[in-house]
DNA sequence: TAAAAAGTACGAATTTTTTCGTTGACTTAT
DNA sequence: ATAAGTCAACGAAAAAATTCGTACTTTTTA
Protein backbone atom coordinates (compact mmCIF):
# COMPACT_ATOMS: atom_id res chain seq x y z
CA UNK A 1 0.00 0.00 0.00
CA UNK A 2 1.11 3.45 -0.69
CA UNK A 3 2.58 5.32 2.25
CA UNK A 4 -0.76 7.55 2.81
CA UNK A 5 -2.81 4.60 2.43
CA UNK A 6 -4.30 5.75 -0.90
CA UNK A 7 -3.37 3.91 -4.02
CA UNK A 8 -4.77 5.00 -6.98
CA UNK A 9 -1.94 3.62 -10.01
CA UNK A 10 -2.68 4.75 -12.98
CA UNK A 11 -2.84 2.78 -16.14
CA UNK A 12 0.70 2.07 -16.87
CA UNK A 13 1.36 1.53 -13.14
CA UNK A 14 -1.28 -0.94 -13.09
CA UNK A 15 0.17 -2.47 -16.27
CA UNK A 16 3.21 -2.88 -14.15
CA UNK A 17 1.64 -4.26 -11.33
CA UNK A 18 -0.31 -6.97 -13.27
CA UNK A 19 2.90 -8.45 -14.73
CA UNK A 20 4.34 -8.30 -11.58
CA UNK A 21 1.56 -10.22 -9.43
CA UNK A 22 1.60 -12.87 -12.76
CA UNK A 23 5.20 -13.08 -13.25
CA UNK A 24 6.75 -12.81 -9.67
CA UNK A 25 9.65 -10.30 -9.21
CA UNK A 26 11.04 -9.07 -12.00
CA UNK A 27 13.81 -6.54 -13.26
CA UNK A 28 12.44 -3.78 -15.82
CA UNK A 29 14.32 -5.52 -18.99
CA UNK A 30 11.95 -8.33 -18.33
CA UNK A 31 8.95 -6.13 -17.77
CA UNK A 32 9.80 -4.07 -20.29
CA UNK A 33 9.84 -6.93 -22.35
CA UNK A 34 6.25 -7.94 -21.73
CA UNK A 35 4.88 -4.61 -21.97
CA UNK A 36 6.05 -4.17 -25.28
CA UNK A 37 3.98 -7.49 -26.87
CA UNK A 38 1.18 -5.07 -26.06
CA UNK A 39 2.18 -1.53 -26.67
CA UNK A 40 6.30 -0.61 -27.65
CA UNK A 41 7.82 1.28 -24.78
CA UNK A 42 11.38 2.27 -24.74
CA UNK A 43 13.28 0.93 -21.78
CA UNK A 44 13.89 3.80 -20.26
CA UNK A 45 10.49 4.55 -19.88
CA UNK A 46 9.35 1.81 -18.18
CA UNK A 47 12.29 2.32 -15.88
CA UNK A 48 11.46 5.56 -14.91
CA UNK A 49 7.96 4.47 -14.34
CA UNK A 50 8.82 1.74 -12.32
CA UNK A 51 11.34 4.18 -10.02
CA UNK A 52 8.61 6.55 -9.27
CA UNK A 53 6.54 3.60 -8.22
CA UNK A 54 9.15 2.86 -5.83
CA UNK A 55 9.05 5.99 -4.84
CA UNK A 56 5.42 6.08 -4.63
CA UNK A 57 5.63 3.04 -2.20
CA UNK A 58 3.96 0.45 -5.14
CA UNK A 59 6.82 -1.34 -5.70
CA UNK A 60 9.21 -2.52 -3.88
CA UNK A 61 12.99 -2.88 -5.22
CA UNK A 62 15.79 -5.31 -4.31
CA UNK A 63 18.53 -3.51 -5.37
CA UNK A 64 21.71 -5.53 -3.82
CA UNK A 65 22.49 -7.16 -7.31
CA UNK A 66 23.84 -5.24 -10.68
CA UNK A 67 20.22 -5.98 -12.04
CA UNK A 68 17.38 -4.47 -9.69
CA UNK A 69 14.74 -6.51 -8.81
CA UNK A 70 11.31 -5.08 -8.40
CA UNK A 71 7.97 -6.50 -6.61
CA UNK A 72 4.78 -5.75 -5.79
CA UNK A 73 4.32 -3.76 -2.56
CA UNK A 74 0.78 -4.55 -2.45
CA UNK A 75 -1.01 -7.92 -2.74
CA UNK A 76 -3.32 -8.53 -5.48
CA UNK A 77 -6.44 -8.85 -3.55
CA UNK A 78 -5.91 -5.35 -1.08
CA UNK A 79 -5.27 -3.96 -4.53
CA UNK A 80 -8.12 -5.55 -6.45
CA UNK A 81 -10.42 -4.87 -2.88
CA UNK A 82 -9.04 -1.00 -3.34
CA UNK A 83 -10.17 -0.82 -6.82
CA UNK A 84 -13.50 -2.38 -6.88
CA UNK A 85 -14.14 -0.43 -4.43
CA UNK A 86 -13.66 3.07 -5.73
CA UNK A 87 -15.20 1.78 -9.15
CA UNK A 88 -18.53 1.05 -6.88
CA UNK A 89 -18.07 4.31 -5.81
CA UNK A 90 -17.62 6.46 -8.86
CA UNK A 91 -19.54 4.47 -11.24
CA UNK A 92 -22.27 2.43 -9.39
CA UNK A 93 -23.54 4.64 -6.78
CA UNK A 94 -22.03 1.96 -4.03
CA UNK A 95 -24.56 -0.59 -5.46
CA UNK A 96 -22.52 -3.79 -5.92
CA UNK A 97 -25.41 -5.75 -6.94
CA UNK A 98 -25.27 -3.74 -10.24
CA UNK A 99 -21.58 -3.92 -10.66
CA UNK A 100 -21.94 -7.84 -10.63
CA UNK A 101 -25.13 -7.51 -12.86
CA UNK A 102 -22.67 -5.73 -15.16
CA UNK A 103 -19.13 -8.13 -14.98
CA UNK A 104 -21.56 -10.97 -15.45
CA UNK A 105 -22.75 -9.51 -18.80
CA UNK A 106 -19.41 -7.67 -19.85
CA UNK A 107 -17.71 -11.54 -20.20
CA UNK A 108 -18.85 -14.99 -20.90
CA UNK A 109 -17.97 -17.00 -17.37
CA UNK A 110 -17.97 -20.91 -17.07
CA UNK A 111 -20.37 -22.95 -15.72
CA UNK A 112 -17.88 -23.57 -13.09
CA UNK A 113 -17.69 -20.72 -11.98
CA UNK A 114 -20.94 -19.47 -11.74
CA UNK A 115 -21.27 -22.48 -9.50
CA UNK A 116 -18.37 -20.87 -7.33
CA UNK A 117 -20.29 -17.55 -7.38
CA UNK A 118 -23.24 -19.38 -6.36
CA UNK A 119 -21.50 -21.04 -3.46
CA UNK A 120 -20.07 -17.78 -2.27
CA UNK A 121 -23.43 -16.16 -2.26
CA UNK A 122 -24.83 -18.84 0.04
CA UNK A 123 -22.00 -18.81 2.09
CA UNK A 124 -22.72 -15.19 2.27
CA UNK A 125 -26.57 -15.36 2.62
CA UNK A 126 -25.55 -17.92 6.08
CA UNK A 127 -24.66 -15.22 8.42
CA UNK B 1 -19.81 7.34 -26.60
CA UNK B 2 -17.14 9.49 -27.51
CA UNK B 3 -16.38 9.93 -31.22
CA UNK B 4 -14.00 7.61 -31.67
CA UNK B 5 -15.38 4.39 -29.22
CA UNK B 6 -13.35 4.67 -26.59
CA UNK B 7 -14.73 5.65 -23.56
CA UNK B 8 -12.25 6.62 -21.00
CA UNK B 9 -13.50 8.84 -18.44
CA UNK B 10 -10.98 10.44 -15.95
CA UNK B 11 -12.01 10.42 -12.53
CA UNK B 12 -13.41 13.93 -12.37
CA UNK B 13 -15.00 13.44 -15.37
CA UNK B 14 -16.63 10.19 -14.20
CA UNK B 15 -18.08 12.23 -10.86
CA UNK B 16 -19.70 14.17 -12.91
CA UNK B 17 -20.99 11.74 -15.45
CA UNK B 18 -22.60 10.20 -12.26
CA UNK B 19 -23.87 13.56 -11.09
CA UNK B 20 -25.41 13.42 -14.04
CA UNK B 21 -27.00 10.52 -14.67
CA UNK B 22 -28.23 10.27 -11.08
CA UNK B 23 -29.61 13.83 -11.51
CA UNK B 24 -30.95 13.93 -15.14
CA UNK B 25 -29.33 17.41 -17.69
CA UNK B 26 -27.71 20.16 -15.58
CA UNK B 27 -26.76 23.35 -16.01
CA UNK B 28 -22.81 23.80 -14.70
CA UNK B 29 -23.57 25.52 -11.57
CA UNK B 30 -25.95 22.27 -10.36
CA UNK B 31 -23.11 20.26 -11.33
CA UNK B 32 -20.26 22.28 -9.59
CA UNK B 33 -22.09 22.67 -6.51
CA UNK B 34 -23.13 18.88 -6.02
CA UNK B 35 -19.46 18.42 -6.86
CA UNK B 36 -18.26 20.53 -4.57
CA UNK B 37 -20.08 18.89 -1.02
CA UNK B 38 -17.46 16.58 -1.07
CA UNK B 39 -14.16 18.29 -2.87
CA UNK B 40 -14.51 22.48 -3.46
CA UNK B 41 -14.07 22.85 -6.47
CA UNK B 42 -14.28 26.44 -8.62
CA UNK B 43 -16.97 27.27 -10.65
CA UNK B 44 -14.86 27.83 -13.84
CA UNK B 45 -13.21 24.83 -13.26
CA UNK B 46 -15.83 22.68 -13.74
CA UNK B 47 -17.13 24.85 -16.74
CA UNK B 48 -14.39 24.32 -18.46
CA UNK B 49 -13.79 20.01 -18.20
CA UNK B 50 -17.71 20.00 -19.10
CA UNK B 51 -16.95 21.77 -22.20
CA UNK B 52 -14.23 19.40 -22.89
CA UNK B 53 -16.22 16.39 -22.55
CA UNK B 54 -18.27 18.30 -24.62
CA UNK B 55 -15.70 18.23 -27.04
CA UNK B 56 -14.74 15.03 -26.37
CA UNK B 57 -17.88 13.74 -26.94
CA UNK B 58 -18.88 12.25 -23.64
CA UNK B 59 -21.66 15.12 -23.24
CA UNK B 60 -24.24 16.41 -24.83
CA UNK B 61 -25.54 20.40 -24.49
CA UNK B 62 -28.41 22.53 -25.01
CA UNK B 63 -26.96 25.75 -25.40
CA UNK B 64 -30.77 27.22 -26.62
CA UNK B 65 -31.25 28.87 -23.14
CA UNK B 66 -28.83 31.50 -21.52
CA UNK B 67 -28.39 28.46 -19.12
CA UNK B 68 -26.77 26.10 -21.12
CA UNK B 69 -27.93 22.10 -20.11
CA UNK B 70 -25.66 19.42 -20.06
CA UNK B 71 -26.79 15.63 -20.03
CA UNK B 72 -24.13 12.77 -20.47
CA UNK B 73 -23.96 11.23 -24.20
CA UNK B 74 -23.35 8.26 -23.27
CA UNK B 75 -26.26 5.49 -21.05
CA UNK B 76 -25.06 4.42 -17.17
CA UNK B 77 -25.45 1.17 -18.38
CA UNK B 78 -23.53 1.09 -21.41
CA UNK B 79 -20.57 3.07 -19.62
CA UNK B 80 -20.65 0.52 -16.53
CA UNK B 81 -19.94 -2.14 -19.12
CA UNK B 82 -17.47 -0.31 -20.46
CA UNK B 83 -15.78 0.26 -17.33
CA UNK B 84 -15.76 -3.11 -15.76
CA UNK B 85 -14.73 -4.73 -18.77
CA UNK B 86 -11.54 -2.44 -18.50
CA UNK B 87 -10.79 -3.17 -14.83
CA UNK B 88 -11.92 -6.92 -15.51
CA UNK B 89 -8.53 -6.79 -18.28
CA UNK B 90 -6.48 -4.61 -16.49
CA UNK B 91 -6.55 -5.64 -12.77
CA UNK B 92 -8.40 -9.12 -13.19
CA UNK B 93 -6.73 -10.92 -15.70
CA UNK B 94 -9.86 -10.94 -17.59
CA UNK B 95 -11.47 -12.77 -14.62
CA UNK B 96 -14.99 -12.08 -14.12
CA UNK B 97 -15.59 -14.38 -10.95
CA UNK B 98 -12.64 -12.92 -9.13
CA UNK B 99 -14.15 -9.66 -10.12
CA UNK B 100 -17.39 -10.95 -8.51
CA UNK B 101 -15.66 -12.25 -5.35
CA UNK B 102 -14.09 -8.99 -4.78
CA UNK B 103 -17.26 -7.22 -5.50
CA UNK B 104 -18.95 -8.67 -2.75
CA UNK B 105 -16.14 -9.02 -0.42
CA UNK B 106 -15.83 -5.18 -0.56
CA UNK B 107 -18.68 -3.84 0.14
CA UNK B 108 -21.92 -5.47 2.26
CA UNK B 109 -25.19 -6.63 -0.25
CA UNK B 110 -28.08 -6.82 1.45
CA UNK B 111 -29.92 -10.32 1.30
CA UNK B 112 -32.75 -9.17 -1.48
CA UNK B 113 -29.84 -8.35 -3.99
CA UNK B 114 -28.16 -11.01 -3.21
CA UNK B 115 -31.08 -12.89 -4.51
CA UNK B 116 -31.41 -11.24 -7.10
CA UNK B 117 -27.92 -12.04 -8.12
CA UNK B 118 -28.62 -15.75 -7.96
CA UNK B 119 -31.50 -15.39 -9.88
CA UNK B 120 -29.49 -13.96 -12.62
CA UNK B 121 -26.92 -16.83 -12.27
CA UNK B 122 -29.16 -19.09 -12.94
CA UNK B 123 -30.79 -17.54 -15.77
CA UNK B 124 -27.30 -17.35 -17.83
CA UNK B 125 -27.06 -20.89 -16.46
CA UNK B 126 -29.79 -21.92 -18.55
CA UNK B 127 -28.68 -20.83 -21.98
C1' DT C 1 -32.44 51.80 -16.92
C1' DA C 2 -28.28 51.20 -14.41
C1' DA C 3 -25.97 48.34 -11.20
C1' DA C 4 -25.39 43.79 -9.60
C1' DA C 5 -25.54 39.01 -10.36
C1' DA C 6 -24.99 34.97 -13.02
C1' DG C 7 -23.33 33.01 -16.98
C1' DT C 8 -19.98 31.52 -20.98
C1' DA C 9 -15.60 31.75 -23.46
C1' DC C 10 -10.86 31.86 -23.58
C1' DG C 11 -6.29 31.48 -22.43
C1' DA C 12 -2.89 30.44 -19.56
C1' DA C 13 -0.71 28.40 -15.34
C1' DT C 14 -0.12 24.22 -12.67
C1' DT C 15 0.20 19.55 -11.77
C1' DT C 16 0.52 14.87 -13.06
C1' DT C 17 1.72 11.32 -16.22
C1' DT C 18 4.40 9.55 -19.86
C1' DT C 19 8.32 9.54 -22.61
C1' DC C 20 13.17 9.28 -23.71
C1' DG C 21 18.20 10.96 -24.40
C1' DT C 22 22.51 11.06 -22.20
C1' DT C 23 25.87 9.86 -18.89
C1' DG C 24 28.52 7.10 -16.13
C1' DA C 25 28.90 2.51 -13.65
C1' DC C 26 29.19 -2.43 -13.77
C1' DT C 27 29.56 -7.20 -16.48
C1' DT C 28 30.75 -10.20 -19.97
C1' DA C 29 33.23 -11.92 -23.71
C1' DT C 30 37.24 -11.57 -26.23
C1' DA D 1 42.57 -5.75 -19.57
C1' DT D 2 39.86 -3.90 -22.97
C1' DA D 3 35.89 -3.46 -25.96
C1' DA D 4 31.07 -4.18 -26.24
C1' DG D 5 26.99 -4.72 -24.01
C1' DT D 6 23.73 -4.03 -20.08
C1' DC D 7 22.11 -1.31 -16.59
C1' DA D 8 20.52 2.61 -13.30
C1' DA D 9 20.36 7.59 -12.41
C1' DC D 10 19.10 11.89 -13.81
C1' DG D 11 17.10 15.60 -16.05
C1' DA D 12 14.27 17.38 -19.14
C1' DA D 13 10.70 17.42 -22.80
C1' DA D 14 5.99 16.27 -24.27
C1' DA D 15 1.35 15.16 -23.36
C1' DA D 16 -2.69 15.01 -20.56
C1' DA D 17 -5.54 16.54 -16.79
C1' DT D 18 -6.85 20.07 -13.65
C1' DT D 19 -7.31 24.65 -12.08
C1' DC D 20 -8.55 29.39 -12.26
C1' DG D 21 -8.27 34.56 -13.62
C1' DT D 22 -10.14 37.81 -16.76
C1' DA D 23 -13.15 39.61 -20.19
C1' DC D 24 -17.38 39.92 -22.14
C1' DT D 25 -22.62 38.79 -22.45
C1' DT D 26 -27.15 38.12 -20.71
C1' DT D 27 -30.43 38.33 -16.99
C1' DT D 28 -32.25 40.05 -12.75
C1' DT D 29 -33.23 43.54 -9.50
C1' DA D 30 -33.46 47.79 -7.22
Amino acid sequence: MAKNGNFKPTDRELTILRILWDNGPCTVRQVNEIMSKDSNTGYTTTLKLMQIMTEKGLLLRDDSQFKHVYKPAVTEEKAQKQLVGELLDKAFSGSAEKLVMRALSAKKVSPKELEKIKKMIEEIERE
